[in-house]
DNA sequence: AACGGGGCTGAGCAGTTGCTTAGGTCCCCG
DNA sequence: CGGGGACCTAAGCAACTGCTCAGCCCCGTT
C-alpha cells in the first residue's frame, strides 16, 4: 500500500521475499518483474480491481510494455495460476510419495502443503481465490491440476484406510475437508502472525492425523 | 444428542430461495430485490467485476434506481455482509448455547455452522470472500462480528479442554482450523453436488469431534 | 380537482479501463 | 557502417464504469 511513487530501485528484495521464487525461471527479466508485480497486485486487490497500469508500474515500466510480454491481463493471471498450481502439486506429490507408513505420508503431505500455502501466501491467494477470473479454456486446464492434488491426497487416505491404518467413513468428503483446511491457510495467514509456517504445518498435520484415526471409545 | 428435527422439509420451493430468506425483513420491496440481485451477482462474478447496471437489471430496474435505496455500490456489499454475518453468528451462538456436554455443543455448532454455509452458499460466498472490497470503517465493523464467531467457538473448546472432555494442544490454532473448515464450505459447495448440506454438516461435526478428542495410543 | 412526494427512468457526465499504434532507442549481426 | 530485431514509450481510442439529475408517473391526502 501507498507505494504509487515508490522508487524504482526499491522493493526488489521485498517482492522476492513475499512474492516467490517460483518464477525464477521466467525470462526475460522484464516478463518476470511483470509477473511478480501482478502477483502482488492480484493478491492485494484481486484480479478485477487491479489495473494493467498498476502492474506495469510495480514492474517499473509503462503500461504498454505489458503487452509485449503477455497478450492480455488474463494471460498474466493464467501464468501465475499455472506455475503456482504446478508448484503446489509437486510439493504435495513429493511429500506423499516419500516412504514410511501411510500416517507418515499423510502427515508429511499436510505439513508441506500447508507450509507452502503459508510461505507463499501471496501467490497462493491468487492461485486459490482468483480462479473465477480465468477464461474458460484456461480454467479447465487449471481445474485439471487441482484434480491432481485432490487425487494425491485421496490416494493416501485410501491406502491407509485399506490397510486399516486409518478409519475413514467418507473418503471423498474427508479428502475435501483436508484440502479445505490446507488451502484456507492462504486466506488468513500473515507473516506478522504469531505462528511460523512450519508451526502451522505441524499443528495441522496433527489435527488431520486425528481426523483419520479410529477413536478410543469412551 | 437431542433430536432437533424441526419441520421436515420447510425448504422454500422458490428458486430464489437459494439467494436467501435472511433478507426477508428488508423493505421496501425494491430495496430487497436489489439486495438479492447484488448477492447473486457478487457471488457469481465478485464485487469488482459486478456493475451497478447488472445489479439493477437483476432487480428489474434501471441503473439509476439503485441510488434511491443505497448510497453506493459498496453500501450494498456492506448490508449483505452485515446481515449475513449477523445471521451466521446467531446460528453459531444458538447452537453453542444449547445444553448437553461440550462435545454435544461442539458437534451442534459445527453442524449448524457448516449447514448454514452450504444452504446459503451464495450469501456466504459474498460474506466470506468479498470483505476486502469494503471501506475501512465498514470493514472494521464486520471484523468485529467475525471476532465474535471465533470467540464462541473458542469458548466451547476451552470449556471442553478445561473439563477434560477434550484434549486440545493449541486452542487458538485449533479454533482457527475449525473455522477454516466450516467457512471454506461456501467456496466449493454446489447444490448439484452429491451431498446435502446436512450430510456435510454431520460429516464435518464428526471430523472436528475427532480433532479435539484424545487418541487411543497404538 | 389540486397537490405533494416517494419511486422510478432516460440521458448523460467525468473518469477509468484494457489494449493499440506509431515511433523511438539500443545492441547484435553482417 | 548499416540493417534489423528485441524492447520500450507516449499518446490515445473505444468502451465501459459509478454515479447524477431533470423530469415523469402514480397514489393518498386535502
Amino acid at each position: 500500500m501507498a507505494s504509487e511513487t515508490g522508487s524504482p530501485a526499491k522493493a526488489d528484495e521485498d517482492v522476492r521475499a513475499s512474492a516467490d521464487e517460483s518464477f525464477e525461471g521466467v525470462t526475460p527479466d522484464a516478463a518476470r518483474r511483470l509477473l511478480l508485480g501482478a502477483v502482488e497486485a492480484f493478491a492485494e486487490r484481486g484480479f478485477h480491481a487491479t489495473t494493467t497500469r498498476d502492474i506495469a508500474g510495480r514492474a517499473g515500466m509503462s503500461p504498454a510494455a505489458l503487452y509485449i510480454h503477455y497478450k492480455t491481463k488474463e494471460e498474466l493471471l493464467f501464468q501465475i495460476s499455472k506455475v503456482g498450481h504446478e508448484r503446489s502439486v509437486s510439493v504435495l506429490a513429493e511429500a506423499a510419495d516419500g516412504g514410511g507408513t501411510d500416517a507418515d505420508r499423510l502427515a508429511r503431505a499436510v505439513r508441506h502443503f500447508v507450509r507452502w500455502h503459508a510461505e507463499h501466501h501471496t501467490t497462493a491467494r491468487v492461485v486459490q481465490y482468483e480462479l473465477a477470473a480465468l477464461g474458460e479454456e484456461h480454467y479447465e486446464e487449471i481445474v485439471e491440476l487441482r484434480r491432481r492434488s485432490e487425487e494425491i491426497l485421496r490416494g493416501v487416505l485410501e491406502s491407509g484406510d485399506a490397510s486399516g491404518e486409518f478409519e475413514v467413513a467418507d473418503i471423498r468428503g474427508t479428502t475435501l475437508a483436508v484440502m479445505s483446511l490446507c488451502i484456507d491457510v492462504a486466506r488468513w495467514y500473515s507473516p506478522k502472525g504469531r505462528r511460523t509456517p512450519d508451526e502451522i504445518g505441524t499443528l495441522y498435520a496433527d489435527l488431520v492425523q486425528r481426523m483419520v484415526t479410529s477413536q478410543a471409545v469412551a
